[in-house]
DNA sequence: TGACAATGAATGAACGTTCATTCATTGTGG
DNA sequence: CCACAATGAATGAACGTTCATTCATTGTCA
C-alpha cells in the first residue's frame, strides 16, 4: 500500500466506531441499522463491511475499545495522589470526556448485551476483574485505608466501590436531558465523596462531618 | 379455554406478560418478536393485539408491572423488624422469586430502554423516587440509624443504598449460568451486610468486625 | 515525462429475510 | 344464532448483507 500509510486504515475503523458509539447510545445496539452508522460516519454502507465482518463485529470492537478506555481511567486513578482523588476519577470518568449521556447509555447497553451474548459477557467480566484488581491494589497500598477501613478487606471495599459506581452510572441514564455534563459530574462527585467518608474517613472526624 | 371465565381477560393479559418477561430477559426487548411471545404464551400472534395495542404497549405494561412489584418489595422491607433485614430484602428481591437471571436482565434492559424512551424513563424515575422516599423514611425511623449514620442524612444514605443495589443487580447479569439462585442470593446478602456494617454498625463494634 | 495498466477504496441498488401488524376466517359458549 | 375469542396467512416496511461498478491514485515502461 502506498497511502499516507500508517494511519489511514485505522482512521476509517475509528471513524466508524465513533459514529457507531453515537448511534448505539442514541438508539441502542439492535435498533441501530448499518445505514444509521454509515450516515453518521458520512460514508456508504458497503464500506463498513470492508472494515468489519458484520454488525456483531462492530459491537465487539466497541466493547474492546471500552476495555482500553477503562484501563486508561484506571491508570489515571493509580497515579492520583490520594485515595479520594482516585475515587473521584473512577466515578466521573463517563461524564467529562465526551458529550454527556452517551457513554452511560452505551455502558448500560453493553451490560444488557452481556446478559445474552456470552462473548460480550466474557469481555465485560474481564474488564471488571482487571479494574477490580487495580483498585484493590490501590486500596492495599493507600495509607488512608490502613486503619479506617471499617473492618473490610481491600477486595471487599473495592467491590462496594464498584457497585456504587455502576449504580450511579445506571442512574445517569435517567437524568433529564436538560442536565448539563457539569451538573452530572457534580452529582457523581458528591456520591463519591460520601462513599469515601463512609469507608475511609478517620472515625474521629465522623461525628462532625 | 378452560379457565374460570370471569377473570379471563386479566388472565390473558397476565399470561402474555409472563411470556413476555421470559422472552425479554432471554433476548431483550427489541430482539424479541411478537411471534416469540405468542409461542412462549402458547397462543397466536393476533391474539396479543386483542389485549395490547402494539409491542410498545407490551413493554410499557411490563414496566408498570415492575413498578407494582417494586412497591410490594418496599412494603415487605417496611415491615421488617430491623434495618438490616430491610436491606437484605431490598438486595435479594430479584434473585429469589423467579428463576434466577431473568429479573436482573430485564431490569438492566429497562434502564437501557429508559435512556432513549422518555415514557419509560419517566416511569422508572417514578419507581425510583417512590422507593427512595420509602427507604429514606425507613431510615429516619430506624433506631439503628440514629447515632451511627456516619454523618450522612437519611436521604444520602438511601441514595448510597440504592446505588449499591443497582450496581449489584448489574453485576448479576454477568454471573456465569452455572451459578444457582441460592449462590447468587448469598453474594447479594454478603454485600448488603457489608454495606449495612459500613453505614449503620455502631462504631464501637467496628474494630472487631 | 507521458501514456497506460493495475489497484482497491468507495458506492448504493438489489436481495433475501425477518418483523410488526392486519384481517378474513374459524371456533365456541350462551 | 349471535357475539366474541382466537387463529395464522398475508402484507409491506425495514433490515443486514452482497456485489457489480466507478474512479482517484499509484506503479510501470518507453
Amino acid at each position: 500500500m502506498s497511502q499516507p500509510p500508517t494511519d489511514s486504515v485505522p482512521d476509517r475503523r475509528c471513524q466508524i466506531l465513533d459514529a457507531a458509539l453515537v448511534c448505539f447510545a442514541k438508539r441502542g445496539f439492535h435498533q441501530t441499522s448499518m445505514h444509521d452508522i454509515s450516515a453518521e460516519a458520512g460514508i456508504s454502507v458497503g464500506l463498513i463491511y470492508r472494515y468489519f465482518e458484520n454488525k456483531e463485529a462492530v459491537i465487539s470492537a466497541m466493547a474492546d475499545r471500552h476495555k482500553r478506555e477503562i484501563s486508561e481511567v484506571l491508570q489515571r486513578a493509580k497515579h492520583a495522589r490520594t485515595l479520594l482523588e482516585s475515587l473521584e476519577i473512577l466515578f466521573t470518568a463517563h461524564c467529562c470526556e465526551e458529550e454527556s449521556p452517551v457513554v452511560s447509555a452505551f455502558v448500560v447497553d453493553l451490560y444488557s448485551e452481556a446478559s445474552r451474548n456470552p462473548q460480550v459477557a466474557d469481555l465485560v467480566r474481564d474488564v471488571l476483574e482487571t479494574a477490580m484488581a487495580g483498585v484493590t491494589e490501590l486500596i492495599s497500598k493507600a495509607p488512608e485505608a490502613q486503619n479506617t477501613a471499617r473492618g473490610l478487606s481491600p477486595i471487599e471495599l473495592a467491590e462496594l466501590i464498584f457497585a456504587v459506581a455502576r449504580g450511579m452510572l445506571m442512574l445517569d441514564v435517567l437524568r433529564p436531558v436538560e442536565m448539563t455534563a457539569t451538573e452530572r459530574r457534580e452529582r457523581q462527585l458528591q456520591v463519591a465523596r460520601r462513599l469515601w467518608s463512609c469507608l475511609f474517613k478517620p472515625e474521629a472526624e465522623l461525628a462532625y462531618a
